[in-house]
DNA sequence: AACGATAACAATAACGTTAATGTAATAATA
DNA sequence: TATTATTACATTAACGTTATTGTTATCGTT
């Protein structure tokens, strides 16, 4: 037997309660403009006396919304994806909206079942972070005809609306600061290729050492899985091959820590004997000693905006398109040895 | 203008073209037994054609259930919290039930906010990690009628269904470890005393220096706010104190870090100077270097638990309590030094 | 006094689904 | 053959809300 919900106060209730209609108490409640000042009062004592809660689930059917976002991300145990998860639930509440949290693991039918799902409970719109193993899921999704946003990554082809931050620049930086640092040969722990974020920060990242006049090592860029460990696997490859290099460029800091971790248990120091640079800045939130040198994208600034944009097309119609790109900036931390 | 939902296509549509009545094509859908196999699959074939989904807002209306928790939690940018809420959201899922986020920042008003939301949403239950000022919010939320289960925090008094982690066996197997290596005057940086587990875990932290014989020192222990930086005032305040310890029990890997931060940056080593044992182990999902020797709670345990719990509340109209206390280990770091 | 305008409310229908009945045709039983 | 049971549907009502339309009574205007 499964339990129903014990529908408390109706508005039928107050309705017989106070010998008005039902219609009349909904617009009292509402304080709509044909009901007389006197009556509203009236209503609305009786209202908070029987503790009368809206129920929403009605009036989203009558309505045709449900004042409800889903938010789609790959995992939100990554604190990257934890603090812009926080920020969007926050500026949506304030806005009046509640958050649905759905998890991919990065998998692609599992972020299939959280847009059907999505869909599924009607909710108004929704902020997504894109697996990208191809456009299959966002064409479905589009399909449904319900607003989404990307954040943190991007689909090329079709132009879906996104909130990103600026990628190439971010490996630009990331890697001329190690390149500034004396380091000629800089690993680039990438994620994969499909993924917008890697694909830019790559641009960035190749851009730096022709800028630099460095010579590039196609050998030095490596992919790695994300969702997966992967990158134990990946050192493993590259540290059987006598690869050179002197700094590690990490797609992300989650990876980084990873690098960080296993050469640590190899009994290689940081910075000492490499430098590395991760990426998304996820110690903003906590406090880490020995902090990595790394990327800050602005999550708050990404979660809001992702939020804004969201809310716009909703409750606009608002045709526009909305390619947005935030800003990042370095953070110094003391993973960077000056050669 | 506020852009309604295009409902796609509803059972009427596949009853019109199918030429059966709604209620038979509902029935259909669902396969009940009395209807012929052959319109069934006539029926499905339609919908699926069509791309039908159902409205689980209209159907929630009717069966008076939601198929939705809430999960109210302290901040999910806290890995504690993020990890946890992933796995409810995962096991939850899997159930065939959606979540919806709410953050208190581990204040008395946004929980109250985020119970009304809740309550408003009518989702079929709740798993909260309350605030705990006092149990004004669990009672609103107990008047509400809603199923719910608390997460990693209990109240007492009213009894109400909780999943915990063992806190005082916690703090006494990180306090006994420190005995055990050498440390006799040992910081407890605690969260304030009206957190269950603030106050198990002191109960351990004395328990185990009663019972290796050593003299208990009030000074040596101190609250801090959750959600706010009072940690840094609670150091430069004991520091100035010259209150002497060698080791510190902070009450979690947050604070713990924080701890690590502030006394990095003064020019201290850990563990050379300082001993530090957090809880929580929130370095589980995240492979960071230099690891804090910390209390494992059991969080995807905890997690899986409260959702099993609270399904079986909602499914069986069980009136039985749930009290389940998940046990607590100790994880080994780097950040105990034997005296 | 006759008329329209307005104020304040009521009645109705609708959102899309599903449970509870109702019904017609066929099959099984006495 | 008359009666009952069964099969396979259709009809109706309901979940609680809200927009639309209706209905009075009162008021102001000419």
């Amino acid at each position: 037997m499964r339990r129903k919900i014990k529908q408390s106060i109706t508005l039928k209730d107050i309705a017989e309660k106070t010998g008005y209609s039902v219609n009349t108490v909904s617009r009292a409640l509402r304080e709509k403009d044909d009901i007389a000042e006197e009556t509203i009062e009236r209503i609305k004592k009786v209202a908070k006396e029987l503790g009368y809660v809206n129920n929403t689930i009605a009036s989203s059917l009558r309505l045709g919304y449900t004042n409800t976002l889903a938010v789609i991300i790959g995992d939100i145990s990554n604190p990257h994806f934890a603090i812009m998860t926080k920020e969007i639930e926050n500026h949506a509440r304030l806005k009046g909206y509640s958050s649905i949290l759905l998890n991919t693991n990065e998998d692609k039918d599992i972020e299939r079942q959280a847009i059907t799902m999505a869909i599924h409970k009607n909710v108004d719109g929704i902020i997504i972070c894109p697996t990208q193993i191809d456009n299959e899921n966002l064409e479905y999704l589009e399909s449904s005809n319900i607003p989404f946003i990307q954040i943190g990554r991007r689909t090329y082809g079709k132009e879906y609306n996104y909130v990103v931050c600026d990628d190439e620049k971010g490996g630009y930086i990331a890697t001329k600061h190690l390149i500034e640092n004396g380091h000629k040969r800089i690993l680039f722990l990438n994620g994969p290729e499909y993924v917008s974020s890697a694909k830019e920060r790559y641009d960035g990242y190749r851009k730096a050492i022709k800028e630099a006049g460095l010579p590039f090592d196609e050998a030095l860029v490596r992919d790695v899985d994300l969702g997966e460990d992967s990158v134990e696997n990946a050192l493993e490859e590259i540290f059987g091959e006598d690869l050179q290099f002197t700094a590690i460029f990490a797609f992300s800091d989650m990876i980084a820590w990873r690098v960080w971790d296993w050469l640590d248990k190899r009994g290689f120091s940081i910075p000492e004997d490499y430098s590395i640079v991760g990426f998304d800045f996820i110690q903003s939130r906590m406090r880490i000693p020995t902090p990595l040198t790394t990327i800050s994208s602005y999550k708050m600034q990404m979660s809001i905006t992702a939020v804004d944009c969201i809310l716009k097309v909703i409750q606009d119609e608002n045709e526009d398109k909305f390619h947005k790109v935030i800003g990042t900036t370095l953070v110094q931390g003391r993973t960077v040895k000056k050669l």
